[in-house]
DNA sequence: AAGATCAAAAATATCGATTTTATATTTGAC
DNA sequence: GTCAAATATAAAATCGATATTTTTGATCTT
């Protein structure tokens, strides 16, 4: 979540590494704990050591990347307890986003709303389209949320608030719990939808904290069912 | 803020490099706009481009730094409203993260608590030392504000909250209020003193929250009162 | 066989040089 | 004289190579 001019569409290869890392840690290609030798990414990314290495450092800043001294880059390991406390943390950033945005929001943010929770909802009402659509609804899930509080004022809550929502995603996929056709959820989102559009803060509000403290609940508890923490002991593969 | 094994006391250049600059950048002697020429960074700390980048890289993901693609880094330009932003966030969070300290602080914690204080006070009743004071008092203010947060169990929010303590400083030593002998203040520090070591979370609470408030307030007043935005036109020397 | 010591291998961190990109300057046309 | 194109300069980004540190593995000792 490094502070970029908006309009930075991939313009160095370290950006295009910290994408792309990004991107495998949060869904777990990469996965807690794992080792980032730099010689490996190397090879994997085909790139050098210093792109590479001013990627992780800023995945760092982001919690996704543990620094060790002169011991260099490891996933970050994740455990129940830190899944509760981006949780509860993620609730209060994003209510706060939630109570400056709705009142602001615009046509074109009505319009983005309505486009977002509209895709969302057809991959959780539709039928069930196969293998990767874990991968499509985290995406709709991210983009609908993100509309509801676009019109947020606030360039420093919408940073910390994406950071937050990069890592609990991290958490959700991992943990493996069901969430693509998950009528609790859907009725949650569509709720929430229904309360944005009618700027109905309070409620908008309501729900969301509803909607995370309850999947923040089933990841704890389906971490908690497996291990105390993962990525601590022997390293995994990536 | 990057994540690094609490147990770092600068093992590597890089890491030298992010927290030389960034005390710079906090304090003012690095200027908001204030371009980060490579060249110039590497003659001033003696060292080469790759532990620099890396350190910047960093920074930009406390908001310290910004970076754009191509063009290389600048120091953060600040504005009123970014003030105003920072200092709600802040609010928010030192709440939060007091309201999880102060029952769990162990006899340790209380007396970091008693000797932050101390200290602080010294400054603030004190006869004034002169020259370097602010610097102290800046130092001190820091410690004892952490020694309240300390026995927060949630690392994901002592470090956001740190985050934004260093940006929140950064604003109050740029707007050159009035801090070190400012009889208000000390007050609300004694007051949050004595409900914290009398384990009243919510006067706690309460305190810091108008604290936090009336900082933000004459910080955000000095800003309007001088520009609408440092930083952002022509380039500052640093 | 457990533990310590040393040597070899691997990996990190850093440097100096090169390539690429942006910025400043000059030149020429109208 | 002003604008635009072309060129020169400066800076950013990246690479490949090297120095340093950590880890692994082997050897020797009690």
């Amino acid at each position: 979540m490094t502070v970029i001019a908006a309009d930075t569409p991939e313009k160095t290869i370290s950006e295009r590494a910290y994408r792309m890392i990004r991107a495998e840690i949060v869904s777990g290609d990469l996965a807690p704990g794992a080792k980032l030798k730099i010689e490996m990414l190397r090879q994997r990314y085909d790139m050098g050591a210093a792109p590479l290495r001013e990627a992780l450092s800023r995945l760092s800043g982001d919690r996704l990347v543990l620094l060790s001294g002169q011991r260099g880059f490891v996933v970050a390991p994740i455990s129940a307890k830190e899944a509760a406390d981006i949780g509860n943390l993620r609730k209060i950033l994003e209510i706060e986003a939630i109570r400056q945005s709705i009142p602001l929001g615009d046509t074109a943010w009505e319009e983005r709303l309505i486009t977002t929770f509209h895709r969302l909802s057809r991959l959780e009402e539709g039928e069930d389209q196969g293998i990767d659509t874990l991968d499509e609804w985290e995406k709709q899930n991210a983009a609908f949320h993100g509309a509801i509080v676009a019109a947020c004022p606030s360039d420093v809550l919408l940073q910390i608030r994406a950071q937050l929502f990069a890592q609990h995603e991290r958490y959700r996929r991992f943990s493996r719990i069901k969430t693509v056709r998950n009528r609790a959820i859907h009725d949650e989102h569509d709720r929430l939808f229904e309360a944005a559009l009618a700027r109905d803060v309070d409620t908008a509000v309501e729900v969301t904290g509803l909607h995370i403290e309850r999947t923040t609940a089933a990841v704890v508890a389906a971490l908690e069912g497996e291990a105390p923490a993962a990525g601590q002991g022997a390293p995994q593969p990536a």
